[in-house]
DNA sequence: AATTAGCACTCAACATGATAGAGTGCTAAT
DNA sequence: ATTAGCACTCTATCATGTTGAGTGCTAATT
């Protein structure tokens, strides 16, 4: 790999990346002027074939990149601007205003990163069950109902509520709550098991057949929380691209994105810090052997709890949406916090 | 319109629906065994479209069903099949299943009947801002937040997290609970008003500073409560239809789904009683001109509070999406009756 | 030895033209 | 009032030819 390879690599991926055609020699010695003739690229794209760097879509096209070719310049030969100082004010403003509960903060962002990348962007949220419970406390609304609100070291509110056929008195909450409190607290959700009912029928045996309606109801609660949550911002945005020009194409993307779990891998199975790309063939699912995905984490206690992404086709502006990408997350760390500090 | 035109209508909107061909004359006399041979047909035909209730695509076609023509078929010569024992029986477990918060059972809902149709589906949630407040109480979390906990008539749950940044104590946020649950119960959400903070101050002056950073939050959120949530279904069942295998009228309708309040205008501007079906120009925007709606409600204590829909192109199995329409939100009335009473 | 001009060849994309087939409307016969 | 017959219309499809961007190879040039 010469300096002069590496130049005409780059200025094909740029060129494919801007245009979407297959790009031949003569195009390539025109718009980038690298000092040799046509018949000289011509070689050097021959080689960088043999290479692995490009493919021919058919014989007497133009090139167009693979997967490796996509790689290679990602890793070393791509330039990541910043992004403009007045668009990122702009980010920010935008994220503060919308700043309510955690969830609306995330699912901002997907449409922020959508709008300024132009492709779909994704956004998980923390894996609750990973929280720890900082505080719980039934609160009654009549003689059969209660409100069991929680809240978690992350700052995530949940608040079931929960039916109580056999009634419950204000003063058999509050102690039952206090109880709930003093075993639950500090105790990670997918840690909180089942038998801790038993403990408590022990210490409290007065209130038993209230533990017994409640406390499971709350356990069935916590279960069958979702894990993560996904956001989904700008699908449409696909149409935008030739490449989804095929009605297929365009279908299976779309029933991609909808599949919550299948998301959920590819986002997830991304390396844990800084900004990740996965390119093509390179993602987890086959479904996903034509796109990329730019993804990056979001922490909130220096654990790592949530990611965003920007996928689109292997054919992405790599630069603009690491920079888009990078800049967002960091703005929602900031934002995390100072808000949970 | 003689017997025998109604007859030859239903047989090309029938067949139409099942084939989204231009119906012809010949095709028409041999399927449906009407009788009289295809001139005769012709000449009914002819007629037809003269009434308005046909359309041909180009001259020497055949013909496809005007929104005039549905309308006039939907109104009075549709049968609607119930449901199958099983099926519905299938329904009510699977809406059984995932009933824990409202917004999950119809979110489920909405999953429900996109399968069954193989349609998009939209469920609109209840107008919160309609809702009467029940019960509010403020749940100390550590000394600078605390939870104010809501619960409206209709089941909502709402518990948005308040900053007090001078801190609070326990038995300071238990009076302003008090004092709150008095002034707000039972009023709507849209009806609370900021100079009731004024009135506050002059009943608990000894807690004034923390009525004045504790009131105004609670206020902003209840502001901010979006007026209805939207869920979505089944987004990629319209690839199953030939009229979208133009890539140009997949993106249309996919974008329009997207766009929040074109779909709330949409669904919420039909008649508020039984079935309401809304047939491509007769929709409220232009976007939906080639798609109809068939919308039903769902009710808790006699108001209505929501709506669901189902939506997808003018040549729509009408007779099968309002049964499995009808029935679901049948269920949906059931269970919230059978849970809020 | 590296570069480049020249040239024959390839292949998708587009335009053209011919054909088939489903359908219509009209007229005259039943 | 109904229908058979017929000329006519228009789309869809397929084969054919043309264009142009691009390649790879060879021989000439630097």
């Amino acid at each position: 790999m010469n300096e002069r390879k590496i130049k005409v690599l780059q200025a094909i991926i740029q060129d494919y990346i801007e245009t979407a055609e297959p790009v031949g020699s003569r195009t390539l010695s025109k718009k980038h002027n690298l000092g040799v003739s046509p018949a000289t690229i011509r070689n050097e794209m021959s080689d960088l074939e043999e290479l692995g760097y490009l493919v021919q879509p058919y014989t007497s096209a133009g090139r167009i990149p693979s997967d490796k070719g996509y790689r290679i310049y990602v890793d070393n030969f791509m330039e990541i601007k910043m992004i403009a100082y007045l668009q990122r004010k702009n980010i920010k403003k935008k994220l503060l205003e919308q700043f309510g509960e955690v969830e609306q903060l995330l699912q901002h962002s997907a449409k922020i990163i959508s709008q300024l990348t132009n492709y779909t962007s994704a956004v998980l949220t923390p894996q609750i069950k990973n929280d720890k419970i900082k505080r719980i406390q039934l609160v009654p609304i009549d003689k059969y109902n209660l409100i069991a609100v929680m809240i978690t070291d992350t700052g995530n509110i949940k608040s079931p509520l929960v039916n109580v056929p056999d009634g419950v008195e204000y003063d058999e909450a509050e102690k039952l709550s206090n109880l709930l409190n003093d075993k639950l607290q500090d105790k990670s959700i997918k840690d909180v098991e089942i038998n801790i009912l038993d403990n408590l029928e022990l210490e409290l045996y007065e209130l038993n057949n209230i533990i017994e309606t409640v406390v499971p109801k709350i356990f069935n609660f916590l279960e069958g929380l979702d894990d993560v949550e996904l956001f989904l911002s700008g699908t449409t945005n696909i149409f935008n691209f030739p490449e989804y020009n095929d009605i297929i194409k365009a279908k299976t993307f779309l029933t991609m994105l909808e599949e919550k779990e299948i998301m959920t891998d590819l986002i997830s199975s991304t390396k844990n810090d800084g900004i990740s790309i996965s390119i093509g063939s390179e993602n987890l699912h086959q479904e996903a052997k034509d796109c990329s995905l730019v993804t990056a984490t979001y922490k909130i206690d220096d654990n790592i709890i949530g990611k965003l992404s920007v996928i689109g086709p292997t054919r992405m502006d790599y630069s603009n949406v690491v920079s888009v990408v990078k800049q967002v997350s960091q703005y929602i760390n900031e934002l995390l916090r100072t808000r949970y500090k």
